[in-house]
RNA sequence: GCACCCAUAGCUCAGCUGGAUAGAGCGCUGCCCUCCGAAGGCAGAGGUCUCAGGUUCGAAUCCUGAUGGGUGCGCCA
């Protein structure tokens, strides 16, 4: 359906438009003086500066053509030129009857649909999830399910770190440790254990303290870097070790981003491109894209409108081995090849060169239009101090250790609040819910753009705009249904009759849903749907605080009252279903 | 050194293409459960939008400069 702000710029747009003037200049947005009006309409302004007259006789012709129009109770001019929109209550319940009608809700839905990947994990095998990985996972699983609601295919794939130096660290690590396992016998091929050798724990230490000794001694480098490039090469005891680690770890990664609510419907990882790497070398060969510089083949992409200075994306190091930028590159050749329009990587701000090269490469290569490769970067991870954040003990915080914080949090607040302590089953998985969602909001109700300050008191706030307010506004929506005796579907049934303001006001905040959804889409920024969410579910509150439902005498108003109920638990569930977040039965 | 990003209430942050009296949450001060769930509602205090210029009828928003902070800058990913 076409949403309120738009309808009503039609409308005054058509005014413009009748005056002579551009009707884009019509555009009625919500109101930043509510107290005035609940839209305005400030183009007569704009109009007056192009058209070199006077903002306010020209204001007065709008007014005049709106004032007999039926959708406005009142319009009022004021200032320069400020147009007031106030429109009538049964212009509202008009449109509010349409969105309870409509299939789609009211969301965006875009006209033509594509085929998207999006790359919001990329965790590296050996290493357990943290809070770095946060964000990514959180952002990206929120952007996959937005796009997909305004009609895109788009999947999700993990992209796992599996092929790098760092594989080549554990195994010169492992081999250091265990020199006796089978695959460090050169002469071996095949018939290795089914079992891996190690566990993702054990992975988890020796991942750390291989690093560590590489970055300390240039000879355990050297080391990691050859096995890199034996296992890369096909060394079939390393390829037989770098299975069991990739198998152990998703085993673990499945069980934390499950916690999350975060899922991937592709699994595919760095190596999953390496038989794609040499056919592209040698085509960016062929085409004269590849150059030598310091013995290294490289790309170059610089411009020259470029103010400062793209470094070459580095294809082939110059000891043969081929980096995450020749990686990342033939990961955009797999997936045109998987027939993919576009492709979405949410990733640390801090790596935006990096695929200003890749995509750069990949637009010279033909594979991709510039506006097809994305890169949605989020900012950066700090502690409160400013500093990147740590735990009290130095370390970084795991992410299941984080998850466990939340849900003890909201464990202690669901018990206090049963009073009786009476064991409820439900209780842990109600409490899971509270706590996942407190956590996913917090971070997404932040722009997704920004600096990201990672305090945990935040996570755990239940109180004012967090998750668990959205949940409790829609478990009580449920409750108020419930009380009543009348199920979901027959209060759809209901006919629109607003009385009270706080009445009139819902149905128009619920009218916001599809401007909400499309610039959340259109900016890949999740936080603005968290906005219409929590503002929306600020206006059933106070609708809730001010007018009775269930006992409601008059049945006219009640029936209008359940449906308004209805409307607006139905558009926050499938706002917190984009979010990501699950609403539990009591809180 | 070069480039990019940021600076808004005590704190964490919104603020769309320049528009009216710059918003929200937390925290603080009051008030509201004989009434559908108080993780709620209502009211209040709290601002030189870092600073200095400029463009404009109009600037938190655009331009220039300064200060403070962050980030990146070919063989890690």
């Amino acid at each position: 359906m076409i949403s309120l702000t738009e309808r009503l710029s039609r409308i005054v747009g058509d005014a413009f438009e009748a005056e002579g003037l551009d009707r884009a200049l019509g555009a009625v947005r919500v109101s930043d003086r509510p107290d005035l009006a609940p839209f305005q309409c400030n183009g007569a302004l704009a109009a007056a500066k192009a058209a070199k007259k006077n903002p306010r006789q020209l204001a007065d012709a709008i007014k005049a053509r709106l004032d007999g129009d039926a959708a406005f109770e009142e319009v009022t001019l004021a200032g320069p030129g400020f147009l007031n929109l106030t429109p009538t209550v049964a212009f509202v319940e008009e449109l509010a009857s349409e969105l309870k009608a409509d299939e789609q809700q009211g969301c965006f839905r875009v006209e033509k649909a594509e085929k998207v990947v999006l790359d919001y994990g990329g965790p590296n095998v050996a290493k357990p999830l943290h809070v770095g990985h946060l964000r990514s996972a959180i952002i990206g699983e929120a952007l996959k399910r937005i796009m997909r609601r305004a009609g895109d295919d788009a999947l999700g794939d993990i992209h796992l770190g599996d092929w790098g130096l760092q594989m080549g660290q554990l195994i010169a690590e492992l081999r250091r440790r265990m020199p006796d396992l089978p695959y460090f016998d050169e002469n071996k091929t095949d018939g290795f254990p089914e079992e891996s050798p190690v566990t993702v724990e054990e992975l988890a230490e020796i991942y750390p303290a291989a690093s560590a000794a590489c970055k300390a001694d240039p000879e355990r480098m050297a080391e990691a870097q050859a096995a890199t490039a034996e296992l890369q090469a096909g060394r079939p005891g390393y390829r037989a070790l770098w299975q069991h680690f990739v198998n152990v770890s998703r085993e673990a990664l499945e069980r934390d981003y499950g916690a999350l609510g975060v899922s991937f419907e592709l699994w595919r990882g760095e190596a999953s491109v390496h038989d794609l790497i040499e056919p592209m070398v040698a085509e960016l060969k062929e085409r004269g894209l590849l150059e030598e510089s310091d013995g290294a083949q490289v790309v170059f992409v610089a411009r020259e409108d470029d103010k400062k200075g793209i470094p070459p994306l580095l294809v082939v190091k110059s000891n043969g081995s081929v980096g995450y930028g020749s990686t990342d590159l033939a990961t955009l050749v797999q997936r045109k090849q998987d027939g993919f329009e576009r492709a979405i990587y949410v990733v640390d701000k801090r790596q935006s060169e990096h695929f200003v090269q890749v995509f750069r490469a990949a637009v010279k290569m033909g594979l991709f239009e510039e506006d097809q490769l994305e890169h949605a970067a989020f900012g950066t991870m700090n502690g409160k101090d400013g500093k990147p954040f740590k735990t009290r003990e130095g370390g970084v915080l795991k992410l299941s250790d984080l998850i466990a914080m939340v849900t003890e949090k909201a464990e202690e607040r669901l018990r206090e609040n049963s009073g009786d302590g009476a064991d409820d089953p439900s209780r842990a998985d109600n409490a899971r819910m509270v706590g996942i969602a407190a956590l996913k909001f917090a971070d997404l109700s932040n722009p997704r753009t920004t600096d990201y300050v990672f305090d945990i008191d935040r996570f755990v706030a239940f109180e004012g705009k967090t998750g668990p307010y959205l949940l409790y506004a829609a478990v009580r929506m449920r409750s108020v249904l419930r009380k009543a005796g009348v199920p979901f579907d027959e209060a759809m049934t209901g006919t629109f009759c607003l009385k009270e303001q706080a009445e009139v006001d819902l149905a128009t905040s619920l009218l916001g849903y599809g401007d909400a959804h499309r610039s959340a889409y259109e900016k890949r920024m999740p936080h603005i749907l968290c906005e219409h969410a929590f503002q929306t579910a600020q206006a059933f509150s106070k609708f809730y605080a001010n007018c009775r439902i269930a006992d409601e005498q008059d049945p006219d108003i009640r029936r209008s009252r359940l449906a308004l109920v209805a409307v607006t638990l139905r558009q926050i569930e499938d706002i917190l279903g984009q979010l990501g977040i699950q609403i539990p039965q009591e809180m």
